[in-house]
DNA sequence: AAGGTCAGGTCAATCGTTTGACTGACGAGA
DNA sequence: TCTCGTCAGTCAAACGATTGACCTGACCTT
């Protein structure tokens, strides 16, 4: 139980050398030249005390903090765990401490107040909407930072996916099965994401020279899709299949289905963006277009280490989206 | 415009005052004796320069981070979602940033490792099982921490919840219905609160002088919850009913149970711990046990917040749980 | 013998804040 | 007149690590 806390000048006592060496030996300083012996004498010496690195008196010395943020708005949706999977694993191999906030209630300016200046060397934001101010919060950090799978209309700093082509392989699958009345439950008009997978259906439909069915917006949540859902299905030409923005919405999707007295895929086939385990436990399992969610985190940390404050980003990035097919989806009746 | 970092030196230049004036403002030290007009003089230049404390700086000189960490074995289980609002809101509200992590691949020990000496004040472990070396690596780092939800053999570090309690309500609400086969779908044996759920099923079930039924334990994820069920389901005096000792084996037991032919609830009854949002969309509609969640993850923050490294915390929270009825329970067949 | 090279380190300024100790000016009381 | 007490700030030493510049002695070369 060693309480006082360990610092350089202990481990240099104790190795009868200057503080410097410590360092140097630390962060394997290349222009060091030191004795085989002295070395250990060092490393023990570090290894007996249980020597840490004070992290902050290094951040203010260096102005680096080894650390980056990652901004999601909510943890609740599994789909931001898969990202930070990804950036996660990928700061630690760069060396970087990857924290993860959300800022419940509050937004990003008050996130962006607590953590102060200095803190962290770059800030990843996933699902950020075009908020005002949140172009002048984050220059004003003087932080490279990059918006996930979301456009910002004022800057160029943004990794997106190819959510056209998301889109696109859904729809080509419901064709391909024969439907040819295909809904969209699309994302709510706010987010980028929605905007990119409405037109990669437009684009399908037209492709396939199908009329675009009805389209009705909802919000990523269970709750927004039922809604939608019975609102889509209540029209007058009632169509066989429906394409479903994402995950979350399709999982409320069904329930609202079902309780409408429809039978999945019997009735109506349904497809989703955003492939998750949770898919295949559903009734039915539900068939989804897989996005490299994880591959998005870490291209985020891998561009956000090499980049300076007023780079340009902007980038779709190229990963496997592919459709999985599971019980959702089926030749409409008839 | 944002030149090279504005520091306190520029503020109290433009203010023209001494250093030691601008923080004792910004710290509101009430020693400081100040007319009005200089305290005003020193806002503004603050407010015009856009001055933002250098975290790295105070923390050196005040061996306090203002920051809590709060590490996860795994974001994709939405369990920890809502511990993680609690726990951020409280630390917010207390003027601390909350930090989760999960380490991805590695364990506690390399994330202690990364996260270094002095970026945190004190760390809370979600989930965290009794792992080797465990207590070792944190009392290494010499800051307060606590265990949520599980408890450690060797230390009194935890807040946990009435699981036991949390049990015998799912059981209770079982032999109201008239169920008298009731299984218990546990959790994995290394869980303390598989352990505690375990514990009160059975006390439930002696309370109701009811034989216990087979009992199958399997991880806390719809893949060991669908292999249980199967096996739950597979014997010759089958359960008419289930308690499943979480929500993410219970997803999967639902299926287990489907693909082996047998109709929730008609054939089979199922209750579960913990409630999520998700629950009521599934089908049919899960009946769960809330549990506190939110309220573990801010008291844990407020412990923390008053706590010593040696200190001991042993608390069972005194929280709001309570049986949430939805479809997946019914009367046994016949 | 003077100069040069190299190994093997050491020295000390610096990063931006905090904080206990101190000071100069002014007015009041003895 | 001298002392004392406020008021309104100022001074400067930390906190712990980093890093460019410097030093010292041994050995070699011409």
């Amino acid at each position: 139980m060693k309480r006082s806390r360990v610092t350089l000048a202990d481990v240099a006592t104790m190795a009868r050398v200057d503080r410097a060496v410590v360092s140097r030996v630390i962060n394997k300083d290349p222009t060091l030249n030191i004795r085989q012996e002295t070395r250990e004498r060092v490393l023990t010496a570090i290894d007996r005390l249980g020597y840490r690195p004070n992290v902050a008196a290094r951040s203010l010395r260096t102005a680096r903090a080894h650390m980056f943020g990652l901004f999601i708005p909510d943890f609740a949706n599994p789909v931001y765990a898969e990202i930070i999977k990804g950036a996660e694993s990928e700061a630690a191999s760069q060396g970087y401490v990857l924290v993860t906030g959300s800022a419940v209630g509050a937004g990003l300016g008050e996130y962006m107040d607590r953590i102060g200046q200095g803190r962290i060397d770059g800030l990843l934001l996933a699902g950020a909407g075009d908020e005002a101010g949140l172009v002048e919060h984050l220059d004003r950090a003087a932080i490279p930072w990059i918006m996930l799978n979301n456009r910002s209309r004022s800057v160029e700093r943004y990794v997106i996916l190819d959510d056209e082509r998301a889109a696109a392989l859904a729809v080509e699958h419901l064709v391909r099965l024969g439907h040819r009345r295909i809904a969209h439950l699309a994302g709510p008009a706010a987010a980028d994401t929605a905007g990119r997978r409405s037109a990669g259906y437009s684009a399908a439909m037209r492709e396939a020279r199908l009329p675009e069915g009805p389209i009705v917006a909802a919000g990523y949540t269970p709750a927004g899709g039922a809604a939608a859902m019975a609102r889509l299905l209540d029209g007058p030409e009632r169509p066989t299949a429906v394409f479903v923005a994402n995950v979350a919405s399709a999982i409320g999707a069904m329930e609202g289905a079902r309780s409408a007295g429809f039978e999945i895929p019997r009735d109506v086939s349904i497809v989703a963006v955003h492939d998750l385990e949770l898919a295949s436990y559903l009734f039915p399992a539900l068939t989804t277009v897989r996005m490299p969610l994880a591959e998005l985190g870490r291209r985020g940390v891998t561009l956000l280490a090499g980049l300076k404050p007023d780079d340009k980003v902007a980038e779709v990035l190229a990963g496997p989206i592919e459709l999985i097919q599971r019980r959702s989806t089926a030749p409409p009746p008839g």
